[in-house]
DNA sequence: TATAGACTATGACGCGACGTGAGAGTCAAT
DNA sequence: ATTGACTCTCACGTCGCGTCATAGTCTATA
């Protein structure tokens, strides 16, 4: 009839550790102790100990269900309909970062496209050398997520989009030996943000201004950036910080 | 040019006590302090803030973006695509938490329709005195998602799920001076977990064994459930536990 | 020039749900 | 009597700060 803590444990499928810190918190105290204080756990006490764990299965807190099975005057139904709500906002920052990294990713395949040294002959966005490689590190799906945007553009405007990339390249790089706050840097920066944003998703100004440091703490951004210029990266860096707080 | 704690905070949006942690915990340690230990934040320290705050706002860890800024040739694409899958994960637990949310409450609701003085000239499930109260409170997107299996169903599916639940609440009723553990009632418990599996989603053993507690632990349902006999929602929540036990 | 007010510093507890030892006692079987 | 499986009670670590508490610094005004 009353069982002790391993037993328990191991019929519901939780460790011994948790058992104590229910009875530490005073969410489930066994009925019964041995002389020597070994916990003695009643039917009563496993029946409570499922509905602990229904709860927890469907993310409550301790302190919740702790309320919840002490009262029975408690309406579980209005409780999980907040908890409802609960989950979907969480669910909905998780999104938010997920489009994020995609973005951002979105971002990196561009510009690793750009700066290979075929763009010389013309940028062919729908064969990527980088591609293979990626797809047998973390498989299809991330690798087709972040490729999607790219993917659905037809040589057109693919050419067109590179051609307006290297365009505010050079104009950069040309620039690069002046002050990254002049007029003109910063003149051809807020037509690299709107070309972001209108081809990668849009930006936050601080996002930018932090993509702007990735070009230059990333060795692999700086040596494909500067090739179109020695120092490009850090200049466009700093470029992209001054214009995020001259902006606001 | 240097900045103290307040200004770099007010510029970017965080606290004091946040930029005193990351010194704390070496991710940003300011280039200078004054002679009375003031921190003194230069501009390549605001340009690393911002790479810290660009990867903080995608979900990654402190820890993590210490390795990730300290060392240019870290793979940031990498990183970022593991740690979309992270979130991806992260995010099917919720998605299961939620599901669980939803079937508890169609539960819920069946229960409280079933059991309701309609019973005895037949049960309209698609008439709910609970939810306009229910819509009121919570919204309407709440109510809708626990109803919309129910409120799938015409009227003759309605009332041969309602008869189904009778007769075996009947049985159970009948059932409910002897043993809980019995041949018949076991039976009988076990046609009740086909039952709902069936229309309100299925449930793993554990659930069910908790969703039983929870007849006993609310007074709503102890109340509505104890119409068809005084004491069947004990019994059947003892039954359950024992059913869940003995399945496995 | 004294004082108020805005700012700065360090130190330390708290949160949530346990995991992970450490050190010591209990119990049944060999 | 020993072994081995089990039990107990501390107590620290996790993660990213929020929130005091206590004390020192700097500037502007009465």
């Amino acid at each position: 009839m009353a069982m002790r803590v391993k037993e328990v444990a191991d019929l519901v499928g939780i460790s011994v550790r948790t058992l104590h810190h229910y009875d530490d918190i005073g969410l489930l105290h066994p009925d019964g102790t041995t002389e020597s204080g070994y916990r003695l756990y009643s039917d009563g006490n496993l029946e409570t100990l499922q509905q602990i764990l229904l709860f927890r299965e469907l993310g409550f807190s301790l302190q919740r269900i702790k309320e919840i099975i002490q009262s029975p005057s408690f309406d579980r139904k209005e409780a999980l309909i907040l908890h409802r709500k609960m989950l979907l906002e969480k669910r909905r920052r998780i999104d938010q970062m997920l489009e994020n990294v995609d973005r951002t990713l979105k971002h990196m395949q561009g510009e690793m496209k750009m700066t290979n040294e075929e763009r010389f002959r013309g940028f062919d966005f729908s064969h990527n050398p980088y591609e293979k490689e990626a797809r047998d590190r973390w498989g299809d799906e991330a690798v087709d997520t972040a490729n999607a945007k790219l993917a659905k553009m037809n040589k057109t405007e693919q050419r067109s989009l590179s051609e307006a990339m290297e365009t505010i390249y050079s104009r950069l790089a040309d620039l690069r030996h002046g002050s990254p706050a002049s007029k003109e840097a910063q003149a051809a920066i807020g037509e690299w943000y709107a070309m972001l944003n209108k081809n990668f998703g849009s930006y936050s100004l601080q996002a930018f201004a932090g993509l702007g440091q990735l070009y230059v703490s990333d060795e692999r951004f700086t040596e494909n950036i500067d090739k179109f210029g020695e120092g490009l990266a850090q200049f466009m860096a700093d470029a992209m910080t001054i214009f995020a707080d001259n902006s606001k």
